[in-house]
DNA sequence: CACACTCCTTGATCTATGTCATATTGGCAT
DNA sequence: ATGCCAATATGACATAGATCAAGGAGTGTG
């Protein structure tokens, strides 16, 4: 007999609790195993674009996602990230319109694709999982708002420290001597969308921080000197 | 006998089919017509608070109300402006929790006041409602997205025209010689505020605009000499 | 090993917008 | 009318970021 590799089940996934799916029981979970399809997608490739009509649901067991938007002069700005334990795509079961970004993978990732028509008796079924689509949605909303005002406030320097506190918070970890590091999970290029400048312009803010010694970086590895340093640098106005 | 004031009720309201109670069935409005508070406000006055756990529903029968976001910094933006025929404060109803803007008369207007309690019935009699506070968030996220996608890839006279068109569709006319106008119903720093830039600014965006024919504006009055030129201008990157 | 490619950096310069200080204008109260 | 106040405008200057052009640096491929 060879070895088989083993499939979780969506009851035993790490994420379960923080997406939607957490609100179901364990028959509906079972349901979902049934139908589920576990897809892996390299860096670039797209899940859903603009102005399709939705699908179903992508779950993210690992990796990051990126929500873009194209505007009518083709400028394309990356609005959101969404890393392991939240859905992508859930937005078109609210009203039923059509996406309105495009998702695409930014690191290699791991994804489990519910279809449409699960999602859908599930919903009939079952009134708390609605009630967990919308508190996503309106979560995401506030940060939307959030990054919205930020966008007219605060200068390149604060919404740049603001994006790596976000990468911390969910990537960082203590390095070897005990100092507080992320890895940035993006390129340059793409740090430069979502704070909506261009690469030439982080590429300074790099070095200006630098020497101000509020961050180190070297190539993707950031690490904090000075955390409440890069929290108040961070909430200024400039 | 004297004249008395007739109060309109729900069912007769000009802006009932554009509000979530277009859902509602004739004795649900007059439901709400037995509780509901016209009230009437002046400019800068407060409807509520960021902060404030929600009370009810304002429903604007006239005048204009912006949304605003105050940050950390006391930085405050106007975040959303809601005319006639819209509601405020329906947020608190979908998640629960507290108001994250605060929400202010910026022209003198008549609101109705829906209580929190009349509210909630009507939610757990009618599905319908719900779906419609849904749609109403749904489309207000989505301006919100389209606002800071141009917050990062348009400059401030884009913004600015783009502005101006929203309130031309909103309330704009013919004049007696057949020109497209429409009076801003803000004073220009809080155009400043909607576009994110400074009052100084907004100044000679204007001058600027007069110069290249493309508005003539005097005070609050708008016309527009060339409309496509403006509908250009206003999708323009720069 | 050389080539091509993508990503990033650097330098020089340009432009949009912010800042600050000082008018101007148009109500509105005395 | 007079004076006061809010809103707006103007001028001079500072700065943040964009733009354009060139140059590494790392990586995969023939």
């Amino acid at each position: 007999m060879t070895a088989e590799k083993t499939v979780t089940g969506c009851a035993e996934c790490a994420g379960l609790q923080t997406t939607e799916w957490g609100a179901l029981a364990k028959s509906e979970l079972e349901a979902i195993d049934k139908c589920r399809r576990v897809i892996t997608r390299e860096p670039g490739e797209i899940l859903f674009s603009q102005g399709e009509k939705g699908n179903g649901v992508y779950c993210i067991k690992s990796g990051l996602i990126g929500l873009r938007r194209v505007d009518i002069n083709g400028n394309s700005v990356l609005i959101r990230l969404v890393s392991a334990g939240f859905t992508v795509g859930y937005r078109t079961f609210l009203t039923g319109q059509a996406h309105i970004n495009s998702a695409e993978t930014l690191t290699s990732s791991t994804l489990c694709y519910v279809p449409r028509p699960m999602v859908e008796q599930l919903l009939k079924a079952n009134p708390l999982l609605g009630e967990r689509f919308l508190q996503h949605f309106y979560n995401d909303t506030i940060d939307t708002e959030n990054d919205y005002v930020r966008s007219l406030t605060m200068g390149m320097k604060s919404r740049f420290l603001h994006l790596i506190l976000v990468f911390y918070e969910r990537f960082g970890y203590q390095d070897e001597n005990g100092n507080a590091v992320v890895d940035l999970p993006v390129k340059k290029g793409e740090i430069a969308e979502l704070v909506g400048v261009r690469p030439e312009s982080i590429s300074r803010l790099i070095d200006q921080l630098q020497n101000d010694e509020v961050l180190r970086i070297k190539d993707r590895r950031v690490e904090f000197t000075d955390v409440d340093r890069v929290l108040q640098q961070a909430g200024a106005t400039v």
